[in-house]
RNA sequence: GCGCCAGUAGCUCAGUUGGAUAGAGCAUCUGCCUUCUAAGCAGAGGGUCGGGGGUCCGAAUCCCUCCUGGCGUACCA
C-alpha cells in the first residue's frame, strides 16, 4: 500500500524534474513523513540538486510543485501537493485511499505484513549457546527472545531460516565441570575431599552429584580415573543438555539443530579447518604453538589455534564450526553472542577473510548484559550464591510473555536493566498489557457484536466511505506501516522495532476505542467500523507472533 | 596502554541509516467510567541529544578531539 503510493509519487516528481530541466539521472528520495501536518509522503528532490542545478531549493520547488498540481489528475489519490520552507515538497494522500487498508488487511489475513525480500535465502542464525556448565543464564533468555524473534521475522519476510544450538562440550570448561562434579560425589563419602579452585561452586552441582550417587551409588569410587570421568560427562551433559531444552522450549523457542562442538573434533572437521587456514599460509608454530597470523588483519597480536599441549583451542573450532556452516550451503550467518566473547568477534571474521569467504556471509551480534532490579534495586548475581539469575526462575516468576516482550522492547547492543516487579505487575505500568488488553478489547467487542444478534444487512460489503473519523484514518495509516516495519526489521536485525510498533498501534487503537462506539443502533457504520476492529486485530496478532508472544482473547 | 559498546527528560529507553518543532513508558500534576474491558483515554510540566570543533541547505545521526561509564584485551569459552 505504502510502496505502491511512493512509487507513484516518485514517478510524477520523476516526470516534473523531466519537464523542467534538462539534466539527467538526478535520483530523488521519496519519504513516509514523521508528522502529519507535513502530509503523508514527502520529497527533499528540491533540496537536493539545488546545489547541482545552482539554483535556490525553493525556486526549484516552487516549479516542480507547480508542475505536479498540474499533473494530477482528478481521481488521483492525492489530495494535495504543497512547499514548504526549506524545499520539502508534501503530498497529502486521500483518506479514501487509507481506507482500502482495511480491506487489504482482512483478505491477507495471518500473511499481511509478509514480504518477499528474502527470496527464499538460506540463513542460519545461532543463538543461546553456552557452555554446558550450568542452568541458562538470564542473557541466555535475552538471547533466545531476540534470536528467536528475528528468525520469525526474517522467515516472514520470505528467508529460509534455520536455528540452531551450539553445545560447548569441548575442551577446558567441560573438564573443569567434571572435575568439580566429582568432588561432590566423593565429598559425599568423604567430606574432606579437595575441591577444585577453579570449580564450579553453584549449589546444582551438589544436587547432580547426589543424582549420581543415586544411579551409580558407591561404585565410582573405586573405578578407573579416565572410565569415572567419562561416565560423569556424559552423566552430567544430558542432564543440563535435557534442562536447557527443556528451559528453552519452556520459553517457546524450538532450535532445528543442537550442534555438538565434540562432533567437530571427532569427525576431523577442525583439523581440516587448520589445514585449509594453512594452505592459505596464515598458520606458523613457535613456542611449541601453532598460531594463526591475525596480525595479518589487523589484530595486536597473533592468535593460538593448536595449543602447546596439542589441544586445539575454541577459536580453532569455532573457525570449523562456521567452515562448517558455509559449507552446509548457508547464503549467510548471524551468530548473538554473549558479552564475555567481546573479543572473539573480531578476530573471528578475520579468519573469515582468511579463508576467503565474503566477510559479509557472516553477522555476529552481542547480546548485552542484563541487570535483573526489584523496585529500583539492582539484584546482584553471582554464580556462587546461584541467586536469582536463571531463565526458568524469571520465566517462573513474570511468566513467557512479559519476559520476552521486556526483552524485544530494547535493542539488543544496550545494557538492559530488567525490573522484575514492573514485569510482574498487571497494570497500566506494565507494556505487554497495554498491547495484550487492545487485542483482549477487540476480541470482547466482536464477541459483544455476535451476543447482540445485530443484523447486518448487506455487511458483505460495508460501505467505507463510512469511515472519516481522524483516528479512524490514523488507525488504517497506522496498519499500513506495519509492512514497512516488518521489512526494516528483518533487514537491520532488529525485532525491538515491531515491538515499539505494537505499542504504538495499541496506543492508536485505545484512542480509538475511547472516543468511538463499535456497536451501535447504526448498523451501517458498525459493520464498516467491525472492518477496522477486526483487521486491527489481525495486525496484532500478526505481531505479536513475531515476537513469540500470546495474544490473549480475555483480560 | 590498546580495542569494542554506550552517554538523549528525574528514571528506563526509542529515534526508520542526514531531514522539518528530538519521541515513548515510568514518576509528578489535572480531567474522563448509568453506554462494546478504566490493565484504558485526553491534557500539562519536564531537554545545551556528555563537552568542544568540523562537513552540509540541514547533524542526536557522518568526521576529528576531549571527558565519563561498561566490557574485552588467555595456549578460558
Amino acid at each position: 500500500m505504502i510502496n505502491k503510493a511512493k512509487r507513484h509519487i516518485i514517478r510524477i516528481v520523476q516526470e516534473s524534474i523531466k519537464k523542467t530541466y534538462s539534466v539527467k539521472g538526478l535520483l530523488i528520495s521519496v519519504e513516509r513523513t514523521k508528522d502529519g501536518k507535513f502530509g503523508d509522503f514527502s520529497t527533499n528532490a528540491a533540496m537536493m540538486h539545488s546545489h547541482k542545478l545552482k539554483e535556490h531549493p525553493m525556486s526549484i520547488g516552487k516549479k516542480l510543485c507547480k508542475n505536479i498540481q498540474q499533473s494530477l489528475s482528478k481521481d488521483s489519490f492525492i489530495d494535495k501537493v504543497e512547499l514548504v520552507k526549506p524545499g520539502f515538497i508534501n503530498f497529502y494522500i486521500s483518506k479514501r485511499f487509507w481506507i482500502d487498508v482495511f480491506k487489504e488487511v482482512i483478505l491477507a489475513g495471518e500473511k499481511y505484513g509478509r514480504s518477499n525480500t528474502g527470496d527464499g535465502k538460506k540463513i542460519l542464525v545461532e543463538f543461546v549457546g553456552s557452555n554446558p556448565t550450568g542452568p541458562l543464564n538470564v542473557v541466555s533468555a535475552r538471547a533466545a527472545s531476540i534470536g528467536d524473534s528475528l528468525c520469525n521475522i526474517l522467515s516472514f519476510n520470505g528467508y529460509d531460516v534455520k536455528r540452531e544450538f551450539y553445545i560447548n562440550d569441548a575442551g577446558e570448561q567441560v573438564s573443569r565441570f567434571v572435575e568439580s562434579l566429582i568432588a561432590r560425589y566423593n565429598q559425599i563419602y568423604n567430606p574432606d575431599f579437595p575441591f577444585p579452585d577453579d570449580g564450579y561452586h553453584g549449589n546444582y552441582v551438589k544436587d547432580m552429584a547426589k543424582e549420581l550417587d543415586e544411579k551409580y551409588g558407591r561404585s565410582l569410587l573405586n573405578k578407573r580415573a579416565d572410565d569415572v570421568k567419562d561416565r560423569c560427562r556424559s552423566f552430567y551433559l544430558s542432564k543440563i543438555l535435557g534442562d536447557q531444552k527443556r528451559d528453552v522450549e519452556g520459553f517457546g523457542v524450538k532450535f532445528d539443530v543442537w550442534f555438538s562442538e565434540k562432533t567437530l573434533h571427532d569427525s576431523s572437521k577442525v583439523t581440516n579447518a587448520l589445514k585449509k587456514l594453512e594452505e592459505c599460509g596464515f598458520v606458523y608454530e613457535k613456542d611449541g604453538a601453532t598460531w594463526f597470523r591475525s596480525t595479518k588483519f589487523g589484530d595486536d597480536e597473533d592468535r593460538v589455534l593448536i595449543k602447546a599441549n596439542g589441544a586445539p583451542t575454541y577459536f580453532l573450532a569455532d573457525i570449523a564450526y562456521h567452515l562448517d556452516k558455509f559449507e552446509r550451503g548457508f547464503d549467510k550467518a548471524i551468530d548473538f553472542m554473549g558479552p564475555d566473547h567481546h573479543g572473539h568477534i573480531g578476530r573471528l571474521k578475520m579468519a573469515i577473510k582468511a579463508l576467503s569467504i565474503d566477510e559479509k556471509w557472516l553477522d555476529i551480534f552481542i547480546v548485552q548484559q542484563v541487570n535483573l532490579m526489584r523496585g529500583g534495586e539492582k539484584i546482584k548475581m553471582s554464580k556462587r550464591a546461584g541467586r536469582f539469575e536463571t531463565m526458568r526462575d524469571l520465566v517462573s516468576e513474570v511468566g513467557k510473555d512479559a519476559a520476552r516482550f521486556f526483552f524485544l522492547m530494547r535493542s539488543q547492543s544496550s545494557h538492559l536493566d530488567f525490573d522484575l516487579n514492573l514485569a510482574k505487575e498487571e497494570s497500566s505500568k506494565n507494556p505487554v498489557y497495554y498491547v495484550q488488553y487492545a487485542h483482549a478489547r477487540i476480541c470482547n467487542i466482536l464477541k459483544h457484536a455476535e451476543e447482540g444478534k445485530i443484523d447486518m444487512g448487506g455487511i458483505d460489503n460495508p460501505n467505507m466511505e463510512l469511515l472519516n473519523k481522524p483516528d479512524e484514518i490514523e488507525l488504517a495509516k497506522t496498519l499500513a506501516g506495519f509492512k514497512d516495519i516488518c521489512e526494516i526489521s528483518a533487514l537491520t536485525y532488529t525485532p525491538h522495532r515491531i515491538a515499539g510498533y505494537l505499542l504504538k498501534l495499541a496506543g492508536v487503537f485505545h484512542n480509538f476505542y475511547n472516543k468511538h462506539r463499535v456497536v451501535t443502533e447504526n448498523k451501517k457504520l458498525t459493520a464498516a467500523r467491525l472492518l477496522i476492529v477486526k483487521s486491527t486485530r489481525i495486525v496484532l496478532v500478526n505481531g505479536l507472533r513475531l515476537l513469540g508472544i500470546s495474544a490473549p482473547e480475555k483480560m
